[in-house]
DNA sequence: TGGTAATATCTGCCTAGGGG
DNA sequence: CCCCTAGGCAGATATTACCA
């Protein structure tokens, strides 16, 4: 256990402390100092599980992720009481921060949306072989979260679809050189979609489809459309969700001169909106093909 | 500006199991 | 047997929207 170190940093530690954590380079063993009957609680420790591991993981797969999307990914066959208690000891903990998500659904407080700390990236590094430097750590951007968060609820979305039995053999891959761009050099700027998913239907051959997100802020020469032809070139289909079924209209128009110059059909990128998805599912909402026709994303039976 | 509704989180208490 | 922790439940707190 190495994820107590900075006891002393926090009197009374707040909820978004995380910057002091794992600055630890050798795991003092503190073990006899422990009469914490007295004194008030200072930093928890934690024994990290295999599904705790797992749940870094995702966060540094998915760079943040909400209290209810994590309690799916990593702990469904505990409730959700349960598992935001685990997430809140992992914070306690120092391996992960939190922080409104400011996400304005309705009234009610907002979720919180979590994110990995120093430690957090350290134990990823000695559990899981990945590099430390290049773990993105601390709160995303303001600007960028809903495009992470809406992006795990689309996985979600699929993997209701796979326990539907309506898909089977799915992999969800995302692009990490998304905020690898962000963070350092965005000198080549290689077009790279958020998502990389393969699939396959019954009974057929896996297929892989490349998967956008789109939350209204792409400029049409400066970013959509070199976007889409560096996307065309992989051969696969484009899957991009929208904010807003006008926002498809302003996508479809900008979208299928690209098609025609690639000389492929109006099914190559279809366009689905973002809240529909998450209300009736990835095969429950209207996908629209860039002449505007519908498709259900299923394969053409013969 | 202040009150109410809605929703998520936090704190405290309890219980069940596992090890020493 | 004692101590610790995870899991679960209930009430209090926090944060936001809506409305007069």
């Amino acid at each position: 256990m190495d994820g107590d170190s900075s006891s002393f940093l926090s009197g009374k530690f707040d909820n978004n402390r995380f910057d002091k954590a794992g600055l630890d380079k050798a795991s003092l063993d503190k073990a006899s100092l422990d009469r914490s009957g007295k004194l008030k609680g200072k930093k928890k420790s934690v024994v990290l599980m295999e599904r705790d591991i797992n749940a870094l993981l995702e966060l540094y797969l998915h760079r943040t992720i909400s209290s209810s999307q994590l309690a799916r990914l990593c702990f469904p066959d505990i409730s959700y009481e349960t598992a935001r208690k685990r997430l809140r000891r992992l914070q306690q903990a120092g391996f992960t921060g939190a922080s409104s998500s400011g996400r304005m659904e309705g009234r009610g407080r907002p979720e919180l949306i979590y994110f990995l700390t120093a430690s957090g990236a350290r134990a990823l590094e000695q559990t899981r072989g990945i590099s430390w430097e290049t773990i993105p750590t601390g709160p995303p951007h303001t600007y960028h979260k809903e495009h992470f968060l809406r992006l795990v609820d689309v996985r979600l979305a699929m993997e209701d679809a796979e326990l539907a039995h309506v898909i089977s053999g799915l992999e969800f891959t995302t692009g990490r050189e998304f905020w690898k761009e962000l963070a350092s050099d965005l000198t080549e700027a290689e077009e790279q979609a958020d998502a990389t998913i393969s699939f396959a239907y019954a009974g057929m051959e896996p297929v892989r489809v490349l998967l956008e997100i789109d939350t209204g802020n792409f400029r049409q020469t400066r970013h959509w459309e070199p976007k889409i032809r560096a996307f065309l070139r992989t051969g696969y289909p484009i899957w991009v969700v929208t904010g807003s079924s006008p926002r498809i209209l302003t996508l479809r128009k900008w979208t299928q001169p690209l098609l025609e110059e690639a000389e492929v059909g109006p099914g190559k990128c279809v366009f689905a909106v973002y809240t529909e998805i998450v209300e009736k599912g990835i095969y429950g909402a209207q996908w629209q093909r860039t002449d505007g026709s519908f498709t259900d994303l299923r394969p053409i039976k013969l």
